[in-house]
Parts: C-alpha cells; sequence; structure tokens
DNA sequence: GCGACGCCTTACTTCTACGTCAAGGTTATG
DNA sequence: CATAACCTTGACGTAGAAGTAAGGCGTCGC
C-alpha cells in the first residue's frame, strides 16, 4: 500500500482499537449507528479514523448515560447533519433550511447536555453520601479497635 | 404491633409510588434484592416504608451507575449487613467478626465510591465538550442569520 | 355472602445487545 | 500458487431484565 493511504483501517484494527469486537461493529452498522463504510474491491470495510471516534463516542454514550442504542441512534444522526452542514456540503440548501437542521442539532445536544447535568448533579449527590458513609464505618471501626484493646479475643 | 401500623403497603401502592411494576418488585424479591416481605394470613405482600426506600436505592443504583442487579444485590447485602452490625444485631458475634463484617463492607462502599467519582469526572468531561459545542452552535447560528441580512431568500 | 377488584403463582414470551458457529471468499507472503 | 490470516454473510443462541397471560384465591364494601 501507498505510504499516504494508511488512513484506512480494516474492521479488525477498528475492533481492537476500539475494544468492541468485529460482530458489534456490524451490528451498530446493521442498526444505523455507523454509516456504512466504504469496502475494498473484494467487500473488506474500510474504516476511517473518524469512524474510530463515533464508535468511542457511542460507547461513552452507553456506558456513562446508559442511553439505549434507539436513542443513541437519534444522537448520532443528528451529529451527522452537523458534520453535513458544517462542511459546508448539500450547498444546495438554502439558509432557511441550514438554520432548520441547526436548530434541529442544536436540540439534540441541548438535550443531551440537559442529561448529562441531571446524571452529573446526582452523581456528586451520590458521591457526597458514600463519602459520609465512609466516614461513619471509620469510625465505627475505630471504636471497634479501642472495644479490642479493652477485651482482647476471648 | 404499633397502633400506627398503617406503615403497611401493599405491592401495588409500592409499584404505585416507586413507579416500576408489580411484576419488578417480585422479581427483585426473587433474585433476592429485596428480602421477602412479611405477608397478610391470605398470602398478600406487605411492604414496608423501607423496603420503598430499598427500590429507589435500587433504581438509582441502575440507572446512575448502570450496574446489573448482580452487582447491585452484593452492595445490597453489604448494606444489609451494616444494618445488622449498627443495630446491635448478632451480639453474639465477636468483635473481630464484626471488623470482618465491617471491613467488607467498606470495601464495597469504597468500590462504590471509586466508580461513582469515575463516573462523576468522566460526566463533567463529557459536560462541558456539549456546551463548547453549542457554543459553536450559536455561533454558527449567528453567521447564518447574519448570511441571511445579507443575501435574504431569493 | 357476593360482586368487584387486588393479589397469588406459574409459565411462556419479548426485547436488547450482542456471542458464536458455519461455510466460504480475499489478501498478504514465501 | 499454496497457505495462513483476515474478512464476508447468515443463521441461530444467550443473558439480563423484565412483560404478559392464565387460572385461581383474598379482601373489602355493601
Amino acid at each position: 500500500m501507498s505510504d499516504t493511504s494508511e488512513a484506512y483501517l480494516q474492521i479488525g484494527e477498528v475492533a481492537e482499537r476500539t475494544g468492541v469486537t468485529q460482530r458489534t461493529l456490524r451490528f451498530y452498522e446493521e442498526k444505523g449507528l455507523l454509516r456504512p463504510p466504504t469496502r475494498m474491491d473484494g467487500g473488506f470495510r474500510l474504516y476511517s479514523e473518524d469512524d474510530v471516534k463515533r464508535v468511542e463516542h457511542i460507547r461513552r454514550l452507553q456506558n456513562l448515560l446508559g442511553l439505549s442504542l434507539a436513542e443513541i441512534k437519534e444522537m448520532v444522526e443528528a451529529q451527522e447533519m452537523l458534520r453535513e452542514i458544517t462542511a459546508q456540503y448539500r450547498p444546495e440548501w438554502d439558509v432557511a433550511e441550514k438554520k432548520r437542521q441547526l436548530r434541529k442539532a442544536i436540540d439534540v445536544v441541548s438535550q443531551q447536555h440537559g442529561i448529562v447535568s441531571q446524571k452529573a448533579e446526582q452523581m456528586s449527590e451520590m458521591k457526597a453520601q458514600l463519602a459520609e458513609r465512609l466516614q461513619t464505618f471509620d469510625r465505627w471501626m475505630a471504636e471497634l479497635e479501642h472495644a479490642e484493646r479493652k477485651a482482647p479475643v476471648a
């Protein structure tokens, strides 16, 4: 291969780099979460670095926010829209149409932001509770050790 | 029982108050996440306010942390242990045994704390990214409106 | 003491998010 | 050109977390 065309990855490399299985990558494609990658003549999938990022993003939405693939798909699709707008694709769209799409994207992202904010808040609340509980436990442990020194095991 | 024995709830009420179905409550019981509630003579389950809290806790662990019911079970069981220790139950246990149990509980809680901390951090990172993205969008939107004023819709 | 409604168990079904073959085509390498 | 390593589609399987339906008691208000 040419040295500069190293931008293309086969499914195995993508799997390794993202930590998901090949099956999962095909599955995401099937479900519309990853757009169908380009193919080699023989039919092998060729992914871009961008695709890798998308996979990582999907995983974050899954693990961090606990969203379903269906929900993630919606978000990913909005991202797609954006990329098209920003890359000056679809020059046939007039400004009004671009605005419509952009507004849609803003909606999705603010929704995402809302979810994250809410969860983050609940998390720090929970974190505080746990920290407090740990303190209590440490105190109890100290008490137990005190008791042990006073009255050693029979 | 005490005169204010109105503290007992049937499964339907618990379901309504916690937002889970009756099936789910029985399922959690079956899986050992909820200890078997007391029953009326006819066999109807009678839950306490404490049970309600436990259900809410389980849901938080599920939704916020994305833990499996198996993982949640471990945590809930550790909580149970603690309640017994702290309530001075099991006086037949010697101090060493109590220490063992307490240490176990501490382990579980610190693990929980670790998970929460990590997730919280990742969340605020994500939140920042989203906020930044929103800013960018707003700028674009402004640009589009500017363009529109200069060259109105054809 | 009866009707309506709530609850019981048991068993089967569903949905999501993949895992696991199987049988065969493609690509790189000596 | 053989051979290993990699990839393809397709079909079936699975674990977790419930949903749903069937058939049968319990409870409550009148």
